[in-house]
DNA sequence: TCTTAGGGTGAGAGCGCTCTCGGGTCTATC
DNA sequence: GATAGACCCGAGAGCGCTCTCACCCTAAGA
């Protein structure tokens, strides 16, 4: 046995075909049939031969990877590194790439040189890519230069995306609290120039009006520390304050942490919903009530439809955003009565 | 402007050079030099010339790209989704390899399948693997297929890796609970075939005999509900337990809302220590005190001795695993004297 | 002045694969 | 039995790049 590896030219050889039909068969292209097929295989087999990926693409015009983007604010990886949501994009993936054998390759690109890795990853003629977090500029470019691309956030009119319905999952927080008889419902709000972080914004701010509460709200940055100060500042402004929404667990598992340190009780004096439903909801204490982002669900929904061809502009599938009900919220019956 | 992409060719012809001598310029070679270098670069500046990698992987042999792997323990994509250390190793890759302009592929591989995967990875020829997790012989088969190959976790000697001093770690953990006058001190393990578990049990195991304290443990699974899971059986086997090691935040989070649960108050009652420093630690409430795992200079650490070329068999660089004190555990004034 | 060494440069041969195109075979139809 | 059509299959031309090797030019040494 050789060291070198095997090329098709090796199995085509063995099996006493040509290039062309091993080709064929080993990308399962039709225009071999049967016997041939069975002696393709087992050259295959037999010379353990794996196709070389570079040559693939070369010949091929396509490289068969689909590329994650992670546009980080600011400097450094960004929330790459700790926000849960990312393993949840890539973890929804993976089932899909793999049945494909389609790589998956990450990039984590600052704002800033944005611009350049757009062309760069686009000079590679990937399947396409998945724009996991990304300004709407910024996507609608990368869908200017390369059709192939599905965002995971709010953007652009025309840009393919996978879409959970971020306002309507806040409004249902709120509506929840309502129900369970809280009236001085505060939110804890994403960046203000983050498009989901607004729409979930938006979906608080028409709850509370439609119910007619009283509104109070802070911003905090999608992450554990914005949602302690945000929720010190609320509770100094409005002590009488009985819920929050706030729009990522992360966020509220900081602001579990400045409401206990008051003395108030969670869910009794002060009840929370969050919003993701990720790793952060059940490692707070106590474990939050929150509404379900699909993440890997729409993850893999991208995946797949980049994997079925060029994407159609404009293309959307919506996901609900579900209430998972936990313990920072009363059960029904110890629900303060409504007044 | 024509809409075809420009190939090194086009930049050769520009800037009236031969296509060698594009090459050696653009990939910075020395054969080259000042008049033409200069030429070259105004020629790739004005096509906006993008090197097509693939080409580039096929012609020299080497894909420039670095892959990661995550073998899953049982169906599905395991761990990759929920738990903080697969987005810390991307982390800390992530800017070693953008400034090296090495793409990053990641690939989830289940435990049955991993052979297979091997043979596919191995066969793209990349600049190497980082080994996020994985079991020892896995990886010695991975080393012995492909020399380019670090682990992150504990492994076979031959295999380089980056080495956390969990055992020591662990150790720590027990004495700095001791310290504080903790004298049951109980453990909560991660799975028995884990590398770093195991590691983190001997070094618990050291400690409470060297410290000549009783013995107590149960088995979680590095994950939240284990964790849950085992802090209740632990209390209810030895009401007395005022501590516990958790080698694993994540797992510290379950114990942190069973302790409470049964109204028991931490850091007074029980004092807790987690492991990792991941994000779930200053999610719980209280905040997590830990064993902080260098988990984003391991992998950057790992990442660039890829990049320096075939990393030496056996190969090791160790990293210290230091205390984080957060609530979990009493403030030294606070502490139970020692009896 | 001739030789030699050495660095700069270009020609050209692949890397391993895909895919078009043309030729050959086989069946169905008249 | 002749012809058209359908179906298989192989030859061969690249895909865009790297890298070796030979060539040329210049400068130093004899």
């Amino acid at each position: 046995m050789s060291k070198v590896k095997p090329t098709i030219e090796d199995v085509a050889r063995v099996a006493g075909v040509s290039r062309a039909t091993a080709s064929r068969v080993i990308n399962n292209v039709p225009g071999a049939s049967g016997p041939l097929r069975a002696r393709v295989h087992a050259a295959v087999a037999e010379l353990g031969y794996q196709p070389n990926e570079a040559a693939r693409a070369l010949a091929s015009g396509r490289l068969r990877a689909v590329d994650v983007i992670a546009v980080t604010y600011g400097p450094g990886v960004g929330w790459l590194g700790t926000h849960p949501y990312f393993s949840r994009v890539l973890a929804g993936m993976m089932p899909v790439l793999e049945g494909a054998r389609v790589q998956l390759r990450l990039h984590a690109v600052g704002l800033a040189a944005a611009g350049d890795a757009i062309d760069e990853i686009t000079a590679d003629a990937t399947v396409g890519a998945v724009l996991a977090d990304i300004t709407p500029d910024l996507a609608a470019r990368f869908h200017r230069r390369c059709r192939r691309v599905v965002s995971m956030v709010p953007t652009a009119a025309s840009v393919p995306a996978m879409q959970a319905d971020n306002v309507g999952g806040a409004y249902a927080a709120v509506e929840e609290l309502h129900r369970l008889g809280r009236r001085r419902i505060a939110a804890i709000h994403g960046p203000a120039s983050n498009p989901c972080a607004i729409d979930r914004r938006i979906g608080y701010q028409r709850a509370v009006h439609d119910l007619a509460l009283p509104r109070a709200s802070a911003d905090g940055d999608f992450h554990r520390d914005g949602g302690h100060h945000a929720a010190q500042r609320l509770l100094r402004e409005d002590p009488d304050i009985d819920a929050m929404f706030v729009a990522c667990d992360l966020m509220a598992a900081g602001a579990v942490q400045a409401i206990t340190a008051t003395g108030r009780r969670i869910p009794d004096d002060v009840s929370i919903v969050g919003f993701d439903d990720s790793i952060a909801a059940v490692c707070t204490n106590p474990p939050l009530t929150t509404m379900r982002l699909p993440v890997e669900d729409m993850a893999a929904a991208a995946t797949r439809l980049l994997l079925d061809g060029v994407p159609a502009a404009g293309h959307r599938q919506r996901f609900p955003v579900e209430l998972v009900t936990r313990d920072s919220t009363p059960t029904p019956a110890r629900a303060k009565p409504a007044r």
